[in-house]
RNA sequence: GGCCCCGUGGCGGAACGGCAGACGCAGCGGACUUAAAAUCCGCUGUCGCGCAAGCGGCGUGUGGGUUCGAGUCCCACCGGGGCCACCA
């Protein structure tokens, strides 16, 4: 068959030449070079522009599809960057450190670094391939020599400062050093003195003040991985991130980073940034800074400090709980349970343990406990969380508030590291304490009210103190109250609320603890309760109202102060309500008294205020091969890693050892002690230094560091990828982070208008786009380090990235057989006989959609999408398929609109037979004149917010409109060139071609973006939508400049208006001028 | 369980509180072809009336509210997704 398709036809085979030339070109003419202060091209008046992606790991599978998402929307808004006249940085590089690419490399059976340098090589085609403007020479890689040596440096600054808490920054630790030595400042009271501390006692006294330190602390070890992880690294279920293997809590001794230091002020830079909302709250509850009180119940002889963000509850407390790992149960256990203890405080001993029931003393229940608690995982713990565990152990502790003696237990629910390790018990108004305490039969004692609760008091005077305890009741009114009144029900339905109230079933057994919304509705269901929301009531609302002794709904209103209430579900725990004991609080909202308390207790000599954080301090080390060694050495016999002593700059980097055996030592064993691989590179291990003491023998730290490391600090590298003095130029530093974009140049201020409101506060990378993943590991471990180095004065500003933004993620169809195991998306097709039918290998399979991935079996690679329509399409198709924020389907048949277009573009200006350019020098109409401007406008709008479906649509547009009025005859120039200019962010390649058939010399890389003639964006006259009773009713043209009452009057002698008026009495006409007029009638 | 985000045609999605469904896909009809593909032109939320141009009703998950006017703002519910999950 003859293939008539025109030679010059927009085609994937035509595409794809376009496209490698173009590339080439760009290369050779390196026409991504942004300069840095004091290089070639360097113009200081030039605004900057630092726009940054999230670097990949280099997975041995490549890119697919999902991957370059947030890879083209920065490329895109770089190049439109560029167009207006910005110097823009636009890197990309490779966080090839970490489990992953050791992973990989295990399974392929070649060194790390081997299998890294062909998956970089092999990222770099795909994103080159995908025309990516990025710069190269800033393309560093983690794994670089030249990068991670500066990994360490930073590690050693780190290492070199603590953080000053009057100051509230980091300081050299000499400075420390220094005050203690002239005695401005004390060591703290569990010290010794200063003066009168050795050598080796001052040394260690200075290492527990470092931001970077080894301690012995309980970490995630996880034994099939071989190594320790974050706590951010293991899952909810108590299991590996990477891999989904078991994790076990240990105490082992490790490096940490002091993050913890920096709690309040990784939290309070969060207003200054401009974030995605949910990021930023994802980062403070992961902070999860809480205000409240320590106060300390006196225990026998020792003083006993719970923490509590409620201290107005204090009168509450009925029992006293201690995480079985607090280290005062030891001392507080009594010998014997007192006469009166009941069965159920004692324990039980388990099956298999001899005679199941009650332990003898408190010490072997105790004991029993702690073991048990010990083999239960954090799934097991989860999953019964309702189901409250603990023992007695004999002890009482006093209140201080009421001075009554209460139980002290110890239970898994508390937890070992979050404030004192011990709470004081409330069960009337925390879930957790109401749970334990049903369970042990604690007594409850309720000390505040919602609002509402207080006002249903009066109203039912009749439900007996008994009642509210047991049954927390009054949620349920707080509930109903809370939905009649927010459902604007009216009187009505707030009668139908008090009669259900009055005439409601008891609680059961089997529903403990509150009644929920939905079975409050399913109560007024049930025939005879109330017959309904809006069936028949057992009694009217007057006739309840009076029962209550008001008249009018009104005036019942007005009794409770307010005409909403606030208290819904939960109100009772969450605490919007009034205190009503004990009697220095009686009356006060709870802020108030929760402030009241506070002062109390302090002035009593009770407790003080404080703040807890969630946050721990982060785990460092990994007993792995593939990572940064630490610029660490140990005296040669100080086996047990006591005192590290920090190599000296001049001595970095700090080389990974070439080993054989890269392996980690994995096991099943929880017990294993860990085997860092590098201690099977002996020689490199062992060495003698001189540090300034004479020549010694020397152990290496064998830990490597963390997978997050280099993502750190990466972005700092990419403004001075080559610089060996440091590791990055200080006033390239301050050019590319601290100035301002578009500062410079007048106009570009104005363009950056409405994407600036984040830059003015923190200045930073000016544009950071990711995946929400990341949304507290990298990002919060990326600023902690940034404030570090911004305390030492290091680098300018106090945030690393001043505007984030966080793309979606592509999903794409997945197939799971009958078994539920996920098959080859590509081998699987639709039936022909049964559309909505899949089938695979004639098996039907059941589709579902889901991340793209390698776990759900359904990649597409871009190389195949390229080689299928061609770069520019593809990049077109991943921004048309909706907002960037949002994830969507992957959906292959949608591509050809946008290749489609690309083909109506070129063939608009192209002869398709001879490829000559058939454009005419007309001058435009004066209708696609203001179709262009507006388009131009429109285009730059979207731009400037990313928004780059709806920019592409106006372009689809601004194409069909051209086709049409030049239909048979050469398109313009006037109209073409801008069209090819707006085109060449998104699709450049098409756009380099079609600027240089049509004669244009260079690249429209550095070509300014077309701008809009304001003149042309104002109409003489618009038709306004005229509504009658808010429906459109007709039509009519005025003058843009038409006033108020000239509009007006166009509207009412409109014909179909006037039809709609007839009869009708004309009350109002809202003139909304140059949109709409709105007629109300009746 | 808590917090956050999202519900618009057959599909992806447009829409400063002001003409709902831009643009694309799919579908239908037509032109060009011996034919098909490609390409081009037109139609395409839904129901009713009409031969027709057209006219009218209903429509943004459900129920309320605010407003001259609500996809958009407020409340509740239903459904989907995400994050956290015994943090006192």
């Amino acid at each position: 068959m003859p293939d008539d398709t025109p030679p010059f036809r927009y085609t994937a085979a035509l595409a794809a030449g376009i496209e490698s030339r173009w590339q080439d070109r760009w290369d050779a003419d390196q026409v991504y070079r942004a300069p840095n202060p004091g290089e070639p091209g360097f113009d200081a008046a030039q605004p900057k522009l630092y726009v940054l992606d999230m670097f990949p790991y280099p997975s041995g599978a490549g890119l697919h599809v999902g991957h370059p998402l947030g890879y083209i929307a920065t490329d895109i808004f770089a190049r439109y960057q560029r167009m207006l006249g910005k110097n823009v940085l636009h890197a990309m590089g490779y966080d090839a450190f970490g489990l992953p690419a050791e992973q990989y490399a295990l399974d392929t059976g070649t060194h790390p670094r081997v299998s890294t340098e062909k998956n970089v090589a092999n990222f770099r085609r795909q994103l080159r391939r995908l025309g990516m403007g990025h710069e190269s020479r800033r393309g560093v890689s983690t794994t670089d020599v030249s990068f991670y040596k500066w990994t360490q440096w930073i590690f050693l600054q780190i290492y070199g400062s603590w953080f000053d808490p009057a100051q509230g920054r980091a300081r050299p630790i000499a400075e420390l050093v220094e005050e203690f030595e002239r005695g401005t400042r004390s060591a703290p009271p569990a010290a010794k003195p200063w003066d009168r501390s050795n050598a080796q006692e001052r040394a260690a006294l200075i290492d527990s003040y470092r931001l970077a330190y080894l301690a012995d602390v309980n970490v995630n070890w996880c034994p099939a991985l071989g190594t320790v992880l974050a706590n951010e690294e293991v899952t909810s279920e108590g299991r590996s991130e990477r891999g989904n293997h078991p994790v076990f809590k240990r105490p082992m001794r490790q490096w940490m980073m002091r993050i913890t230091a920096y709690a309040e002020r990784l939290l309070s830079d969060l207003e200054g940034v401009d974030w995605p909302e949910p990021i930023k709250l994802m980062q403070r509850n992961w902070i999860g800074r809480s205000e409240g009180a320590f106060i300390d119940f006196e225990c026998g002889k020792r003083r006993l400090r719970v923490f509590t963000t409620r201290p107005d509850t204090l009168a509450g407390a009925t029992y006293v709980v201690l995480a079985p790992e607090h280290p005062a149960v030891d001392e507080l256990v009594a010998a014997r349970w007192g006469e009166t203890v009941p069965e159920s405080w004692r324990g039980r001993a388990l099956e298999g343990g001899g005679a199941a029931g009650a332990f003898a003393t408190p010490g072997e229940a105790v004991e029993a406990y702690r073991a048990a608690a010990a083999r239960r995982s954090d799934l097991e713990r989860q999953s019964d969380a309702r189901d409250k565990t603990g023992v007695f152990i004999g002890a009482y502790a006093v209140n201080p508030s009421t001075g009554e003696r209460l139980p002290v237990f110890i239970a898994d629910y508390v937890l070992p590291g979050y404030g004192t390790g011990a709470i004081m018990a409330v069960p009337a108004h925390d879930q957790r304490d109401f749970d334990f305490a049903r369970q042990f039969g604690l007594p409850i004692r309720d000390v505040l009210y919602p609002r509402t609760v207080l006002a249903m008091r009066h109203f039912c005077g009749a439900a007996t103190e008994e009642e509210r305890r047991g049954e927390m009741w009054f949620t349920v009114l707080a509930d109903f109250l809370g939905y009649v009144t927010s459902n604007s029900i009216g009187p009505e339905g707030f009668a139908d609320a008090l009669a259900l109230i009055r005439s409601r079933p008891r609680r059961t057994e089997d529903d403990p603890t509150r009644l929920t919304l939905e079975t409050a509705q399913l109560v007024s269901d049930v025939p005879g309760a109330l017959g309904g929301r809006r069936g028949s009531v057992r009694v009217t609302w007057q006739e309840a109202l009076e029962d209550f002794g008001f008249s009018s709904f009104d005036e019942l209103c007005a009794w409770f102060g307010e005409r909403a209430f606030y208290a819904r579900t939960g109100a009772a725990f969450a605490g919007d309500g009034y205190a009503v004991a004990p009697a220095e609080l009686e009356g006060l909202a709870t802020g108030e008294a929760r402030r009241r308390m506070g002062t109390l207790i302090e002035e009593r000599g009770h407790g003080r205020a404080t703040v807890q954080y969630k946050l721990r301090d982060w785990l460092f080390s990994r007993q792995r091969y593939w990572g940064e060694p630490f610029p660490i050495v140990y005296e040669e016999g100080d086996a047990k890693n006591e005192r590290p002593i920090p190599l000296p700059e001049h001595m970095l980097p700090v080389e990974l050892p070439e080993i054989d055996d890269y392996r980690p030592l994995a096991t099943d064993d929880p017990s294993a002690a860990p085997r860092p691989p590098l201690g099977r590179a002996r020689e490199w291990a062992h060495l003698t230094l001189d540090l300034g003491n004479g020549p010694r023998r020397y152990r290496r730290e064998l830990n490597t560091m963390p997978q997050w490391a280099g993502s750190c600090w990466y972005y700092l590298r990419y403004l001075d990828p080559a610089n060996e003095r440091a590791f990055v130029d200080a006033q390239t530093e301050r050019y590319w982070m601290l100035s301002r974009r578009g500062g410079a140049g007048g106009s570009a201020a104005a363009e950056g208008e409405r994407f600036a409101p984040g830059l003015h506060h923190s200045g930073g990378v000016d544009l950071y786009v990711g995946g929400a993943e990341h949304a507290v590991l990298h990002l919060l471990y990326a600023r902690f380090w940034h404030k570090v180095l911004f305390d030492l004065g290091h680098v300018s500003t106090p945030e690393p990235f001043g505007k984030l933004f966080n793309q979606g993620y592509i999903q794409a169809p997945a197939y799971t057989d009958e078994r539920g195991v996920y098959v080859e998306a590509a081998r699987v097709s639709e039936d022909a006989a049964s559309p909505g039918t899949f089938l695979y290998e004639g098996r039907p399979v059941r589709r579902e959609f889901g991340k793209m991935g390698k776990s759900l079996k359904n990649v597409i690679t871009p190389d195949d999408v390229c080689a299928e329509y061609g770069a520019d399409s593809m990049r077109l198709y991943e921004m048309y398929m909706g907002p960037l924020e949002q994830s969507k389907p992957w959906n292959p048949r949608d591509i050809v609109g946008v290749h489609r277009f690309l083909q109506r573009v070129w063939r608009g200006m192209i002869d398709e037979e001879s490829g000559a350019a058939t454009v005419s020098e007309a001058e435009l109409p004066e209708e696609t004149r203001r179709t262009l401007h507006r388009t131009i406008e429109g285009v730059r709008r979207d731009f400037e917010v990313l928004s780059f479906n709806t920019a592409i649509a106006k372009l689809i547009e601004l194409n069909n409109h051209l086709g049409k009025a030049f239909a048979g005859q050469p398109m313009p120039r006037a109209a073409a060139e801008p069209l090819v200019l707006m085109l060449a962010p998104l699709a450049p390649h098409i756009a380099e071609e079609l600027w240089s058939r049509l004669g244009r010399a260079g690249s429209v890389v550095r070509e300014r973006f077309p701008e809009a003639d304001p003149a042309m964006l104002t109409q003489e006259t618009v038709e306004l939508p005229v509504q009658v009773a808010g429906k459109v009713r007709g039509r009519v043209v005025v003058a843009a400049s038409a006033d108020e009452s000239a509009v007006r009057a166009a509207a009412l002698a409109d014909e179909k208006v006037a039809a709609f008026l007839a009869g009708k009495t004309v009350h109002k006409v809202i003139v909304v001028p140059g949109r709409m007029v709105n007629i109300v009638a009746s």
